[in-house]
DNA sequence: TGACATTAGTCACAGGCAGTGACTAATTCG
DNA sequence: CGAATTAGTCACTGCCTGTGACTAATGTCA
């Protein structure tokens, strides 16, 4: 975004980048030019000389979130939907901040939770979207849900990202019986009293190799 | 690619066309016009009055493959990998093509199986591996396998495009246990009988509505 | 100081689903 | 007609999951 007016990029790179804010997932975003009040995803122009990829990671370190713990290409989005940079081309990447992280601060970048964000583009929009449906769908096969975390959590907290990201209630023995099973953590010595109510101990992860488990055909998750 | 040589394409799309050969994976190739024995993916440059998608099923119709019955995009490949046509983004799109369908003639076109493919660009190569990873890991929210099979088909049939894109054996029983439960398909009437043994019955695609199901968190299936 | 509220963490039971092998059914081939 | 071959089903067993109730450890308040 630092040259959008010098030229016309030929693509653009969009970050979507998500937290947990609240007990619900966020999205930051940064003012746009045209006007005070109006938002934008945090983008720019691609550049000969870097990855796309490092182009995300660039514009996530500019937003001043620190490097995401993940990140991963959502695709590429043109046919005719308007962009901020008017852009033929633009391609998405979403990135994830663990919770906790301090806000950044000066205003021109803010978390807006992703059930209530302001107008966008089109195409903007609809890589929000695609987005969010990616990080829920990668839940099974990557630990998207510990990149939401700090190092070190409790078990609860866990449980507690796991049911924003599937929007659904877990049963506390059901979830901790899985997680003993797919050994994804390990207990540290710590310990951290909430206030009220027995101190919980701290967790980090730490998955380790298992059996190839892959039991069963799951025909019944087709989406019909 | 009709028009490759007479303008410098902003960015192209690539096409990895799929479909089931002799209990393998397939793709379609197309020679490449540097040289006899080199193949490429089908490509073409992206054009402003037309959806990405629409380019794809374009490319796929002048292959003369038929039109894909399942397609979606892949991502987009950049960052300094070569192409055929020297541009600097690539769209790739995944389709897939029915088994049974005539071979297109002509010997511009040929499939190739995935394991046994010739060298690529090392762009295509890549847009190829993430084309079958992406059919492979969709397996489960999609009926891709449904797409790979005609209209009417044995479970048989069904069960071994499962055991191909799984790439593991599948009990019988439980395969069609678990495929009754979920409410894929609805017999007819007919019933084919393939040399020796006892005819078996037509299916055809017919997905019910049921239960939202979706029992359990599946800790087991992180990759790592 | 002691009962209560609150949160963490565990256990055990019941029901359901999945892996398995063996069974029956219907056809071709010799 | 019997053997071989492929389709299709059944029933048993063991594991996994949903569930509620239990114990443990802390803060709060009378």
């Amino acid at each position: 975004m630092s040259d959008r007016r010098v030229r016309k990029a030929s693509y653009t790179i969009d970050l979507v980048l998500l937290t947990a804010v609240g007990g619900q997932l966020a999205v930051l975003l940064c003012r746009s030019p045209e006007g005070r009040e109006k938002w934008m995803l945090p983008w720019d122009a691609a550049r000969q000389a870097e990855t796309m990829e490092a182009t995300a990671a660039r514009i996530a370190k500019t937003a001043g979130t620190g490097e995401p713990t993940w990140l991963e290409q959502v695709g590429a989005f043109g046919d005719a939907k308007r962009h901020p940079g008017e852009s033929e081309l633009s391609v998405g990447y979403a990135g994830l901040i663990p919770m906790g992280t301090p806000s950044p601060v000066g205003g021109v970048y803010a978390w807006f939770p992703v059930a209530d964000v302001p107008q966008l583009t089109p195409r903007q929009r609809l890589m929000l979207d695609e987005a969010v449906k990616m990080i829920r769908g990668r839940m099974d096969q990557s630990p998207v849900a510990f990149r939401l975390l700090p190092q070190m959590f409790t078990l609860t907290e866990l449980q507690q990202v796991y049911e924003l990201l599937l929007a659904k209630r877990l049963h506390k023995a059901s979830f901790r019986r899985a997680l003993q099973a797919a050994w994804l953590v390990e207990p540290t010595d710590e310990w951290r009293s909430e206030g009220r109510g027995r101190p919980a101990q701290l967790y980090r992860y730490a998955p380790r190799k298992r059996r190839p488990a892959q039991r069963g055909i799951r025909l019944d998750l087709l989406s019909s």
